[in-house]
DNA sequence: GCCGTTTTCGGCCCGACTGTTTTCAGTCG
């Protein structure tokens, strides 16, 4: 649902609806007067920004008074804001959207229309409602381009924007989606002969857990050439544009793919530029500011000496450590205290996936008769993948046995029988001359119940090293029942790892609502571990409660919770995840050598 | 409207591309 102008609500604001409301201030500041108003825009658009990547609900924020705590929202927005919480409406805002018709802002969601030429439409085309359905009407027949500012080819790319507003996909791209189509435009930009360099950027190399767009540089001295060819892409849909620095063009599902060309010795400043992300870029920005430099794509320059030659980067470190900053990796690359810690040379060393010695999360096709899913590879095909990997030690952590149909009794013998299993699995691979030796854990991922309760008993709990728990029913608890359902679950005897912890599908399903942190101060005070689940359609713990439980101490575990051998290279993925949230070895308990493991154990 | 290595006033990231213009405005990343 759209913000449409008119401030009346019933107070409960979530962040992305507040969020569309402060775009939409901002938007009718910019058609009222973008000069007069220009850095109150500014503001209101960071303000946005900030509410959308709130970690907490914008309102609980305000409830507790800690509102004016975000960067970007002062004493003012939060008044505003406040007023909009208790009575659903702000006077404020309604001021500024008078005059304005509600329907220039259903118009903003589409590619090429900002708030000038949204206004410019629905005011001219007298639309006031279905806007975007009357735009395309007006387009259609040619009314568009009769209007004063506007041609035949400013009406083809409203046309071409509404069109791709009503097919784009509400989804976003899974980050190994993503990879495979960027990884195949390399390539076949690769077999462009001037091309020196190319490099994957944005949003991708930053390793974000859904990607939007692709953004890719290349490194040559034939721009022109270079661009041309990308811009012959053969599967794009449409070339979007063509200059002499970039080209933009537009995969089938309404992928965009971004590329920028740079001479080689300049390469560095245009990785950096297009990396991102956008706060990071600003925050730099702003430093170098009171440097008395000017940051752009093409290298840094002193802005009191303005003939002064561009200073080039071939690379990247260079870059930042003339700006006084130690290297930022990628991933920590979203203005969210990085510059400050580069700068104080205090970045954190992220973890790598050579530190890992352990899977902690792997479903074996051995049948204790869950009522989820099996896995389909043998314990001893597991093994093998494990051993090629150069993991140490693993964790077989099938479903627990189904409740229907079992009583208690039949699921401690079932259990027993794949204690057995592990056992005896454990003694063959120690016999095996030119084996390496992985140790086998023998685990299981058990099912909280609505009401903290567990599916297995605590003689059930006892045939295994360590239990994982997981919620797989009724999402929909409030906070706090969530919470305690969680809490209890966690308190069982021989429960370790609290797996996939806000039951996330990326793209399908909303996580569930939890009190992170009593949460965290749980597991901090009886030893108890986070998973970050590495299966890319999760991602679970996601990147910035990883921070959070990385600041307080949390130990996190990675698993790929692979059904198949195959799944077990997913590990990179949750990878990403751990270093985005600032995680170094330290805090992932199997980047621990077997030995340590088990005593910490 | 926000914010502080310029600290309660006076700044606020930087540039590319397109279309409709004839020097620029709007949009985007």
């Amino acid at each position: 649902m759209r913000y449409n102008g008119n401030v009346k609500t019933n107070g409960n604001m979530n962040n992305l609806q507040i969020a569309e409301l402060l775009r939409a201030v901002a938007a009718a500041y910019t058609v009222k007067s973008k000069s007069r108003f220009k850095f109150k825009i500014i503001a209101y658009e960071r303000a946005a920004d900030a509410v959308e990547h709130l970690s907490s609900e914008a309102k609980d924020l305000w409830d507790e008074g800690e509102l004016t705590n975000v960067a970007g929202i002062g004493e003012s927005i939060a008044r505003h804001l406040g007023e909009i919480f208790t009575t659903g409406k702000s006077k404020h805002f309604e001021k500024v959207f008078s005059g304005l018709p509600p329907a220039m802002f259903d118009l903003l969601a589409i590619n090429g229309i900002g708030p000038k030429t949204a206004y410019k439409l629905t005011s001219e085309l007298s639309i006031s409602k279905n806007a975007v359905q009357a735009l395309k009407k007006a387009a259609s027949s040619g009314k568009i381009a009769k209007l004063e500012g506007f041609g035949v080819d400013s009406e083809r790319e409203i046309l071409l924007g509404i069109g791709e507003y009503e097919r784009k996909p509400e989804k976003r791209m899974l980050l190994p989606h993503a990879m495979r189509i960027a990884d195949e435009i390399k390539d076949w930009v690769m077999r462009c002969a001037e091309v020196e360099k190319i490099e994957v950027l944005g949003s991708l190399r930053r390793r974000a857990s859904t990607i939007g767009d692709i953004d890719m540089a290349v490194a040559t001295n034939s721009p022109k050439i270079v661009l041309d060819y990308f811009g012959n892409y053969p599967k794009k849909v449409r070339l979007i544009e063509k200059g002499d620095k970039k080209a933009s063009v537009l995969l089938a599902g309404g992928v965009r793919v971004d590329l920028l060309v740079m001479v080689p010795e300049a390469f560095g400043a245009a990785l950096q530029h297009f990396t991102g992300s956008k706060h990071h870029n600003i925050e730099l920005r702003e430093r170098a500011l009171g440097m008395g430099l000017s940051l752009s794509e093409y290298g840094i320059k002193r802005i009191k000496n303005k003939e002064l030659r561009i200073k080039n980067f071939a690379d990247e470190v260079t870059f930042y450590k003339y700006l006084g900053l130690s290297y930022i990796e990628p991933e920590l690359r979203e203005g969210a205290g990085e510059i400050e810690s580069a700068a104080n040379n205090n970045l954190p060393k992220l973890v790598e996936l050579t530190d890992l010695k352990a899977d902690l999360q792997i479903h074996s096709s051995f049948d204790i008769e869950t009522s989820h899913d099996l896995g389909e590879s043998s314990m001893r095909e597991i093994v093998k993948k494990a051993e090629s990997l150069n993991y140490e030690y693993i964790a077989l952590t099938e479903h627990n046995p189904s409740q229907s149909g079992h009583t208690q009794k039949d699921v401690v013998e079932i259990l027993k029988r794949k204690r057995e299993m592990v056992d005896e699995l454990n003694y063959s691979i120690s016999q095996k001359q030119n084996y390496r030796v992985i140790k086998v854990f023998n685990s299981l991922e058990i099912d909280i119940l609505s009401d903290g309760s567990l599916p297995v008993n605590d003689d059930g709990l006892a045939t295994l090293n360590f239990a994982l728990v997981s919620i797989h029913s009724n999402f929909r608890l409030n906070r706090e029942k969530m919470t305690k359902r969680v809490l209890t679950a966690l308190d069982h005897p021989g429960v370790k790892i609290f797996a996939h912890p806000t039951g996330r599908k990326l793209n399908y399903r909303e996580g569930v609502e939890l009190n992170w942190e009593k949460i965290f101060e749980f597991c901090l005070e009886q030893d108890k571990w986070i998973e970050i689940n590495a299966d890319p359609a999760r991602l679970d713990l996601p990147d910035f409660l990883v921070r959070e439980a990385v600041l307080k101490g949390i130990r996190l575990t990675l698993g790929t919770d692979a059904h198949h051998v195959t799944g077990m290279n997913n590990m990179r993925w949750g990878v990403d995840v751990a270093r985005r949230g600032w995680a170094e070895a330290k805090n992932i308990v199997n980047t621990l050598s077997l030995e340590k493991f088990e005593r910490l154990l």
